[in-house]
DNA sequence: AAAGTGACGCATT
DNA sequence: TAATGCGCCACTT
């Protein structure tokens, strides 16, 4: 555990806001692994209440089929209390919640 | 050192 | 539209 990219990828995910998703693919680029499968396999055993990986989803908005919770019913219902649009019963509105990392808008 | 595994992503058929 | 195969990187045994 403890590793370096398992630290950063943990980081990245816990930095997500609430009200907000990202994806794999994209928290791997903040990691710099540019790899989405490390970052899911990061927490594929890591439900650290600090570690909002419910926040996580793939790169068409999908939940998580493999939720370790409890599915991605559990993650489901807790983007719902965030304010997640659900386009779909497992489908998050990526347009208006989709997060990637870049909260600066200097131009 | 080598082999196995995984909450993805894209291209192909 | 649906299903399959490969690639990428890191962790574990």
């Amino acid at each position: 555990m403890d590793g370096g990219t398992f630290r950063k990828l943990r980081k990245i995910i816990a930095c997500i806001p609430p009200g907000e998703v990202t994806t794999y693919g994209v928290v791997a680029e903040l990691a710099g692994i540019g790899d989405a499968r490390t970052v899911g396999w990061a927490i594929s055993g890591n439900q650290d209440p600090k570690v909002p990986c419910h926040r996580l989803v793939n790169r068409q908005g999908f939940l998580a089929t493999n939720y370790s919770l409890g599915g991605w019913t559990e993650q489901k219902r807790r983007l719902e209390k965030e304010g997640i649009k659900f386009l779909k019963p497992n489908r998050v509105d990526l347009n208006r919640h989709l997060w990637v990392g870049k909260a600066n808008g200097t131009g």
